[in-house]
RNA sequence: GGAGGCGUCGCCUAGUCCGGUCUAUGGCGCUCGACUGCUAAUCGAGUUUGGGGCUUAAACCCCAUCGAGGGUUCAAAUCCCUCCGCCUCCGCCA
């Protein structure tokens, strides 16, 4: 959620943020109404409960008669305070859920929806296949080549958009995690194997709970969510917490496997493991200032470039579009790699600065620099950036780096992790 | 899965049986001050978090907060219910 002193005090900012996003403003003008209902109720009950509590102090010390008429009296008082109180808990969760309902300020991002992202840079030139004198393959058709990718037997064994990984294919995943896993810990992050089902309470903190109808794998028996990204319980790992700010930033590199129903894109990428249930990834997830959140998602956005320039492949980086961000980003950076089959850029990572709209769902606050300011505590910001989903990585070596036999050069890189230098066919 | 125990303001801890002087005890740690060649020791003060009111701000006043949520009651850390977590033992198990 946002700040909510700063839709009190700065309702036209919250305004231009929602018209930026192309969403209404109506939630703006609710939950303001819904501040001022609320804390109306406050003091309302708040006067109630410390006559109450007067009175109490009354009755314990009375005797005999003059307590029964004590009694007689604060009872209906009783009444109120229950009355009050109850009136409070419904004008404070009208509050919470006017509040929830608005989207994180998208000041910086660019206005507009999907289709109006602005482009930062194009790193690397695509490969020219037509100058080299050959059709390129797919990833599906060398993952079928190359005994990598198994198509068929995922769909006999748990449906579309399952697969196996074999062979050059499985080797291919670890590789990509030792990979990334490597450059994380150079860079200072700590390593985390993070758990992949999780509580609502977790997914709701994130904001993924809205999407459990088409996005969210829930189980039911169990009241536990299958987790689309580590994102959600990394940013719930230290929630309910007050952070020492010297161990800011805090930065975490997260492996865990992800799941995503894709209901809403029936029939979108239904082709090869561009766009599947279940897949593994590296996220880096970071918690530090709201003043240092900007500075690290730039960090971040070039931590991820690193790792696109080790795989060799040519990408994009993207400023996405207010309209086209989630609730909890302020702005997202996302790196687009070249698919040659495709003829054009499609998403391997993705860099979200949420600033404090996790953090004050969650309750993950850091202690006041100075002790004396007497700020107390203060939410802490996070930040979220793809090191490596590996499918979409495997998607774009293998086509990126093919070779007319079908065979596929390893980056450089990767060499060291895969332990050869090509990957050969080994069927026609 | 079964049986039992436990959860108090950074850490430890008193209080829970028997509801009201709990405005939650004491210690450790931490912060500030005094004293002292320095350090240590000693002494004094402060030290949960969130919200509301009043303020330029602070001070101050009030409300909530004893794992979470309900309930009983004039009144709940204390009694009842549900849930969560931790520990011990048994069962099962990679």
């Amino acid at each position: 959620m946002i700040d909510p002193r700063i839709l009190r005090e700065d309702p036209d900012r919250v305004r231009a943020s929602q018209q930026r996003r192309g969403a209404s403003s109506d939630v703006v003008d609710r939950a303001l109404s819904a501040d001022s209902a609320r804390r109306a109720a406050i003091a309302d009950f708040e006067a109630k409960r410390a006559e109450q509590k007067q009175m109490g102090k009354k009755v314990a010390q009375a005797k005999g008669e003059e307590k029964q008429q004590l009694l007689a009296e604060v009872k209906d008082l009783a009444a109120a305070v229950k009355e009050a109180e109850a009136a409070q808990g419904v004008a404070e969760e009208e509050w919470k859920a006017a509040l929830k309902a608005i989207p994180n300020i998208a000041d910086d991002a660019p206005p507009g929806g999907e289709d109006d992202f602005v482009l930062i840079e194009k790193v690397g030139k695509p490969r020219d296949f037509e100058a080299e004198g050959f059709e390129p393959r797919d990833h599906v058709e060398l993952g079928k080549m190359l005994g990598a990718i198994d198509l068929e037997r995922g769909a006999k064994v748990s449906g579309s958009r399952f697969y196996f990984l074999t062979g050059v294919g499985a080797e291919l995943e670890f590789a990509l995690i030792n990979l990334a896993m490597e450059q994380a810990r150079e860079a200072g992050f700590t390593q985390v194997i993070a758990p992949a089902l999780v509580r609502p309470e977790a997914m709701a903190g994130t904001g993924f709970l809205d999407q459990v109808d088409d996005g969210v794998y829930k189980i039911e028996d169990d009241d536990l969510y299958l987790v689309g990204t580590s994102e959600v319980p990394m940013a719930a790992y230290h929630s309910d917490e007050i952070l020492d700010p010297e161990t800011l930033p805090l930065r975490y590199a997260a492996f865990s496997s992800c799941f995503r129903k894709e209901a809403g894109s029936a029939g979108k990428d239904t082709k090869g493991i561009i766009r599947v249930h279940q897949f593994e990834k590296v996220e880096m997830f970071v918690y530090t200032t709201v003043e240092d959140s900007y500075a690290e998602h730039q960090r971040l956005l070039e931590w991820e470039k690193a790792f696109l320039d080790k795989l060799e492949l040519a990408y994009q980086v993207i400023d996405v579009a207010a309209g086209d961000l989630g609730p909890s980003a302020l702005r997202k950076f996302d790196c687009e790699a070249w698919i040659p089959t495709q003829g054009k850029y499609r998403e391997l990572t993705s860099a979200s600065n949420c600033t404090t709209f996790q953090a004050r769902r969650l309750d993950i606050r850091a202690r006041a620099a100075a002790p004396d300011s007497g700020a107390g505590t203060t939410p802490v910001a996070t930040l979220n950036g793809t090191l490596t989903a590996v499918t979409r990585a495997i998607v774009a070596v293998l086509e990126t780096h093919q070779q007319p036999d079908g065979s596929v050069r390893v980056p450089k890189a990767l060499q060291k992790w895969l332990g050869r230098e090509v990957l050969e066919p080994i069927q026609k």
